[in-house]
This record gives C-alpha cells, sequence and structure tokens, in this order.
DNA sequence: CGTTCGATGCACT
DNA sequence: GTGCATCGAACGT
C-alpha cells in the first residue's frame, strides 16, 4: 500500500519514525529496485542550522516549504545525491533524511550500479553493504535530479507499507553534519548490517 | 578498531 | 572563494 499524503502531514518526527520498515520502491527501465527503510533523519525549520531550509528560502529549498509527500533531492559534494521526503503542511519547511535501505527488489540491478565506474566487483559488495548510506541508496536507486520535486504518492518512485516490522527502534544526533549535532534526531534500527555510519552509532 | 584525505560540482556569501 | 546532510582507500593503533 502506498503511503498516502495524510502520512507526511506531521510532525517530522513522527513521519521519521514510521518510516522506519516502510519501503522505497523506484519502476525504471532496467526494472524494479527497492528496500526497506532501516535509518532516517529528520531536518525540521528554518531554526535548525543542519536544515536546507536554515538560509531561508532559496532556489535549491524551495521543495521544502511545498506540500508533503514529495522528494526532495540534492547534489552533495560533488557526487552524491541525496533523497528525503518532504513532511509537515506547506509553508513549513522540513523533511526525512532516507539514509540506509536493506535490499528487496533488484538486488543484482543495484550491484551493478553501486560498482560502476569504480574498480571493484558487484560480487565483492555485501548486500547489507548495496544500500547502506544516502549516498550509496540512490546510486543503487538510480534516484537523482530528476526525481527532485516528484510526488510519492504515485509512482515511479513511491514509498509503500508492505508491513515489515523491524522491531526496536533507537535515536541518535544526526551523522556527518556540523552544526544541530545537539539534536538526536537520526532514527534506526539497532544492530541491522545495512545501518550506516560508526559502530558504536549503529548499536 | 580509529583517523585522515582526495575526489568532485554547485549553491550561496 | 568556501563549505558541504558522502564515500572508500590508505594508513596508524
Amino acid at each position: 500500500m502506498i503511503l498516502r499524503r495524510e502520512f507526511y502531514a506531521r510532525p517530522t518526527l513522527d513521519v521519521a519514525r514510521d518510516l522506519i520498515g516502510k519501503v522505497v520502491v523506484h519502476d525504471g527501465a532496467a526494472g524494479r529496485t527497492s528496500g526497506v527503510i532501516v535509518e532516517t533523519e529528520a531536518y525540521i525549520g528554518e531554526g535548525d542550522p543542519a536544515c536546507h531550509a536554515a538560509p531561508g528560502p532559496t532556489p535549491r529549498n524551495e521543495p521544502l516549504y511545498g506540500p508533503p509527500g514529495y522528494a526532495y533531492v540534492y547534489f552533495n559534494y560533488g557526487m552524491h545525491h541525496l533523497f528525503n521526503a518532504v513532511t509537515e503542511p506547506a509553508g513549513s519547511p522540513a523533511a526525512v533524511l532516507i539514509r540506509a535501505l536493506a535490499p528487496l527488489d533488484g538486488l543484482d540491478v543495484m550491484r551493478r550500479r553501486r560498482v560502476r565506474g569504480t574498480g571493484r566487483r558487484a560480487g565483492d559488495l555485501d548486500e547489507a553493504a548495496v544500500c547502506r548510506g544516502p549516498g550509496n541508496l540512490t546510486r543503487a536507486l538510480a534516484i537523482g535530479a530528476s526525481q527532485n520535486r516528484t510526488d510519492l504518492t504515485h509512482g515511479p518512485l513511491v514509498i509503500e507499507d508492505r508491513g515489515f516490522d523491524l522491531g526496536q527502534i533507537a535515536w541518535s544526533p544526526r551523522i556527518g553534519i556540523r552544526v544541530g549535532t545537539d539534536r538526536a534526531w537520526r532514527v534506526y534500527v539497532p544492530g541491522h548490517p545495512a545501518v550506516s555510519g560508526p559502530p558504536a552509532l549503529r548499536r
């Protein structure tokens, strides 16, 4: 069942928590690729120094100010696309960053995309590492700039509820930011092999 | 296990 | 020109 817009039109911390166990599905020319969400982070409002809305509205962050249930995809570090789901009613700039997935459909396709351009071989890549990390999962699912601003409530890129229950969750400070580290707005499945970050933050 | 560092493009000051 | 919501290789412990 595809998540409805009402799912996203809620407090961002609730959405970040409830997205754990949901499934990101991307149907493309190479077929279906998908994975179960095991790690997310919340970015909330102009008062959150780590949120892209912190400087106020700009051309890049405009999707954050729009209606919930849309994708916010941006390019970072000159080589990675990062995938967010916009949350809260229009006018409240906030989103949930998808940080890691447990692979479901299209594992071979995702493996090949992950090693393309590198000297590594697809067979050397552990299944749990295929969608571990926000830059890795967008490469595996072929999520890029053309998915920015797309509607997540109908294909080809959607998030579904398939009834998975991953058990206990844990909260920690967000990873990879230099400001706003005081907020424990990262959610993850403790001990899951597909969760990213240093070992201490995976338990 | 940990830290450091280069790759690489663009939004923003 | 500066600074990234990153990744993986290389190296030290």
